[in-house]
Parts: C-alpha cells; structure tokens; sequence
DNA sequence: ATTAAATAGGACTAAAATAGTCCTCTTTTG
DNA sequence: CAAAAGAGGACTATTTTAGTCCTATTTAAT
C-alpha cells in the first residue's frame, strides 16, 4: 500500500531517541531498553545507520551510537534510502534504467514524475521535523504480537 | 521499497488496453490475450476495478469490460486505492485517524505532509498520461516464471 | 428451454519479501 | 584479561503478496 516499512518506522524513532540524546554514545541496549524494541532489531538497524553514516558507532565498553551529523542534516530521504533500498514507485525505475522491453513497457514519463515528487518530498524533510513528543514506538494494528511502549530499565 | 505492488502496476496494463479498445466491452480472456498475463489475475483485477466503478462490467456472453469513464478522469490515485488500498506512508496514518498511542508517537505532522504530496502527484496523474505506446506487460527483474510479451491469440 | 460465454464472489495455495533472532568475531576500556 | 560493546552475516519465522480455482449467476443465441 506504498508505504514504508515497520523497520524504517522503527529507524526513525531509534534516531528520534539518539537526536535527543546527543551527548556521547548510547548504547544499543539503551535505545532498545528506551524505545520499547527489540535489542536485535535495534542492533541491526543502528549497523545499517552507521554503514551509510548517519551515526556513528564507538566499540568496546561504554561504546554505542550517536548521530553523524545534525538532526536537521538528515533527510527522511536518507533514511528510507538506507533502511528499504532506493524509493522508486516501480520495480522498472529502480532498476539500472536499462530495460529489454522498454519498447513494450508503460512505465514511463508520468511514474519518473510521480518518482520525483516524491522524492522531493522526502528530501524535504528533516529528521529534525520528524522529532516529535516523548514517543517510542508508534503503534501498529497488524496482527503480530503487539509492541510494548511501557518505558523499563 | 515503497513501490507499487505488480498487482498494480498489472492493473494499469489493463486498464490501457480497455482505453485503447474502447468500442464496446472486452472480455477478460481478451485482454489477458493481448496483454501476456494470465487469466485468473486479469479477471481478479478486472472484478476490483469494476466494483469502485473504475470500469464498467457487462455480464454474459459477449460481455467484458469497458472504461467506465474517460481516460483522462481516471487518477493514478484512484488505480492504486483500487488495488493497494489507500496510500500512506504509515501504518497509523492509514488507521481510522484514532490511535491510542498517539501521545507516544513520532508520525505526526511531517509524515503527513509527506503523504500529502505523494497523494497530489497520484491525483494528478490519469490514466491518460500513463498510456505510452504499444505496452503489453512492463519487464520485471524478479525471481519468479518470466511474463510472456509475446503478442497471441 | 438449453447451452455457451461471460462476470461475481470468495476460498485456497504458493511464492516472495520482510521481520526478527542468533552466533561468532573484533575492538576498547578498566 | 575480562567485560561491554559493535560488526558481520547466517538463519528462521512470519506476513504479505501473488496467483489459481471452484461455484454461482447473468445474458445471448439457437
């Protein structure tokens, strides 16, 4: 239904909690503790974060991560790019944009505009932007075993 | 990767083959002929689009399918509300609007711009637009049965 | 009337993508 | 050198998506 995935989702509040927690490395358990994640979720998403460098990790004891750069220097585009692969509204697009059946395919002009609108809108927005109340975990209505949003630790 | 689904995207090649042969109804067993897919998908397709009026069904024999309106009056936005369910970025913002974690939750108001102007480029784009030249089936890259582009029948 | 050609609706199965967990290795500090 | 942390990747489970099939209904032609 075009729409981002959980673990985006759950990306965007990890960072939420590292912007607001900007003086020195925060752990992975720490987030996970605070946010109501799962430690192994948590842990996977903050290497890929740190793959691309929108955080930056510190090993060994009292290492963890804290934001690359600035809250308002990363762009929801980033973020997506780096959690679910590049945004293109079709599989065409996203491809190296040379296609056997270009001939035949109606993917064309008005989905790259479509693409780019959306980009555009992503790239817009900051996580900054994104930062919001005290917020841990949105809350999804799928099936699964419902995450708990009560703080611990 | 925040994409339409094939479902979708196999929805707009039919949809462009039915405004292309707009004399009278064509039935499913037609358009999966001239379009390469299989008949049970177009026919799935073919009974969600004509149930929000997108087209318009006529039963028996020598029925099929027909535009239910001009090409032009046709949005991408309706094809994908049709066919993915509304768009939206987020799980929440596509609930009812009522969450009752809202107070603890990070998609607020820059998400919903976001989804705001993906939502204005698929509305403004018809149906029309998307129609470009002779276009059976577009190529996917995926692991699955390759779709036929060969023309038959 | 009967038959054939269609759509309607929904149940079911299969395949793919996504989410989530776990294990082993390396780095750093006390 | 032990403990706390991240790195990397393999693996499993779950969920979603795609695809098929069956039965009923409608309409037209004979």
């Amino acid at each position: 239904m075009l729409r981002i995935s959980r673990l985006t989702d759950y990306g965007t509040v990890i960072l939420a909690h590292l912007a607001r927690n900007d003086a020195g490395p925060v752990s992975a358990a720490e987030v996970a503790a605070a946010t109501g994640l799962a430690l192994p979720t948590v842990s996977k998403l903050l290497k890929k974060l740190a793959k691309v460098e929108i955080v930056t990790s510190t090993r060994g004891s009292h290492g963890g991560y804290q934001l690359a750069r600035d809250a308002r220097a990363i762009s929801a585009a980033d973020v997506i790019d780096t959690l679910e692969g590049p945004v293109s509204i079709t599989e065409c697009s996203a491809s190296d944009g040379h296609c056997d059946f270009e001939a035949f395919c109606n993917v064309g002009g008005a989905w790259q505009r479509i693409n780019t609108a959306i980009r555009r809108a992503l790239d817009e927005i900051s996580l900054a932007d994104l930062l919001r109340s005290n917020s841990p975990v949105p809350r999804f209505k799928f099936a699964g075993t419902p995450i708990i949003v009560e703080e611990r630790g």
